[in-house]
DNA sequence: GCCAACGTTGGC
DNA sequence: GCCAACGTTGGC
């Protein structure tokens, strides 16, 4: 079954149009176990949000997962996790964290509660609320 | 620039 | 195996 995720990147690093530009891109250099394993539950076809952390504080697009369980390139020793990903699209309206904290129905959100988790899994009705505010 | 939340490290 | 100290992340 798919599952969907929220994904942090700073866009001084990495940002949605340097995917865009580049086409598909890889997400390692996580070295964090919950956010691992989050990596590692990702299956091909799966859908994620593509967050600025940082500057911007916002969702700004969806991504899909194009290559599923990587090892992570960076590592000498194989153990983390890595995964590949797509642009799917841009949201119409960039969602902001201060919109989704204005939500009791979306503040048991990874990304609220775990703020430094880099790699979140949503639940459904998460998602769906979070397209419905991008949507205006 | 500050600080809270975590994760990691190292002394015991 | 505990816990204090320290480093990092990320929001404010």
């Amino acid at each position: 079954m798919a599952r969907w995720w929220l994904m942090k990147s700073e866009p001084d690093a990495y940002s949605w149009d340097d995917l865009v530009a580049e086409g598909e891109g890889t997400w390692d250099g996580v070295r964090n176990h919950r956010a691992a394993n989050n990596l590692r539950a990702m299956e091909l076809g799966d859908q994620a949000f593509f967050y600025h952390s940082n500057i911007g504080l916002e969702i700004v697009g969806i991504v899909t997962i194009s290559v599923a369980g990587l090892t992570d390139p960076t590592d000498p020793e194989g153990k983390w996790a890595a995964v590949k990903v797509k642009p799917l699209r841009k949201l119409a309206k960039p969602v902001t964290l201060k919109q989704i904290k204005a939500l009791p129905e979306l503040a048991d959100m990874e990304l609220v509660r775990l703020s430094r988790l880099s790699v979140a899994e949503l639940r459904p009705d998460e998602w769906k609320k979070i397209l419905s505010l991008s949507e205006g």
